[in-house]
This record gives C-alpha cells, sequence and structure tokens, in this order.
DNA sequence: CATACTAGTCTGTAATGCAAACTAGTCTAT
DNA sequence: ATAGACTAGTTTGCATTACAGACTAGTATG
C-alpha cells in the first residue's frame, strides 16, 4: 500500500484547495501583493490588465475574506486605493503555493 | 523591438491558465485518468468523492474540450462507462502541469 | 465651458459548480 | 411476481462567479 497510498494522498489535497486564492485572477493579484507589500488600485490594474470592475470585485472578494487590507486616501485631493495583504492573506497564499507546488511534486506528467 | 519587452514574467502566465484543467475537481479526474490510462465512471466516483452530477457534468464538459474519452459498453447487461484521455487532454494536462510548476518555483513563498 | 483624465463602484449577464431529483434497468428475497 | 435495494448514470434547478460595460464623482487642462 506504500506507493499507491502515497499517491493517493497527494490527490486528494486537490479537492480542498483554497478556491479564494485558487482563481486565476486573484492567485495574480496576490503574487504582486506579496512580492510589493503595498500597491495603489491603479498599478494592480496595469499589472493584471484586468479591467477595472473585474479588479475591483476580485478585491473585494479578497478583502471579505480577510486577506487584503484596503485602505483609502487622498493624495492632493485625488483618492487613491492603496492593497495590502493582511497576516492571514500571507499565510492563505503561502500555504497555497506550498500545497500546489507539492501536489505537482506528485502529479504524473 | 526592445528585447525588453520580451522578459515574460512568469506571474503573466497566470492569466492565461487553463481553466478546464485548473478547476478542482476537473484536475482531480485529468490526474486519476493521465496515471490509469483509463477508468470507470464508479472508479472515478469513488476516488474523487464528488456527487454523480458533479462528477457527470465535468466529464462532459472534458469530453466537450475533447480532454477524455467517453465509451459506453455492457457489462453482462449493466452499462458502463469508461474514460480515457484523449491525445489532447494528455497534452493539455502536461501543459498545465508544467507551466503551474514554473509559476511556483519563480512564486514567492 | 467642455473635454479628457483619474479613480473607482455598480449592474447585468452568461457561465460555472454543485447536489438533489429523476430515469432506466438489474438483482435479490419473499 | 413483485417489492425493495442496488447499479449507473442524466437532467434539472439553484446559488455563486467572473467579467465587462455603464455609471458616478471629482480634477486638470485647453
Amino acid at each position: 500500500m506504500s506507493a499507491k497510498k502515497k499517491e493517493a494522498h497527494a490527490l486528494q489535497k486537490i479537492v480542498d484547495i483554497n478556491r479564494v486564492v485558487h482563481e486565476p485572477a486573484r492567485l495574480l493579484i496576490l503574487s504582486y501583493l506579496y512580492v510589493v507589500e503595498s500597491a495603489d488600485f491603479l498599478f494592480l490594474l496595469r499589472q493584471t490588465n484586468l479591467t477595472k470592475g473585474n479588479l475591483s470585485s476580485h478585491l473585494m472578494k479578497l478583502e471579505k475574506a480577510g486577506y487584503v487590507n484596503v485602505e483609502k486616501n487622498f493624495v492632493q485631493k485625488i483618492p487613491r486605493t492603496l492593497l495590502s495583504l493582511t497576516k492571514e492573506g500571507r499565510k492563505a497564499f503561502h500555504e497555497y503555493s506550498q500545497r500546489m507546488k507539492k501536489i505537482f511534486k506528485e502529479l504524473p506528467g
């Protein structure tokens, strides 16, 4: 039961992938935030090539999940939204990344 | 054209992830099919812990994408559905896997 | 003044994932 | 013989999602 059981175990992890992180658009957003620590809406908009509406809704979802901190302020009368990962967001992304690495290491192909 | 433009960051690859493969349930199904080469509906049902309806619809989607071959026959009066990866399915899974490995190698965390 | 730009949010919609209900037939026990 | 349980799936209905375009609100410029 050695090799087969181990394989089955790795694959089973696929089923409880964190879908908040798993969605490509959000994975991209989180990746940027993970690197830069803090970014504004327009930076993410340009980097991700998402539409505003789409980016906005993904950020809202990430905020609701407690992964992203949304901080609104003004820079010389111009509104600015500053995004950053929360501790939970950082943890979730890290765990997702670790899990996926493990899955793909044991996956065929 | 400058060579600078060509430095396609790994993160950019996230945006065109193959969503047919990316969906966890289907990733799981494809993983099993990739290993065993051929499996029946009930085998997949048990291995994946999906509900019948859910498994059925995912298989239909995979079939429609040309990734999975669905072959129905009878084994002593009992209907059986045999699933196997097509060449395209095998290729798609392999490419997805390679791409994800690359992404996660360059990802922080 | 108006036109363009910055910075987003809101709304409508088509697609998706999911499970329960349903279909169709077989096997078993009474 | 027929009720009940099981096999093997498909269909249906629903709630959620992702997405883009329309819209709001304010600023800078000619």
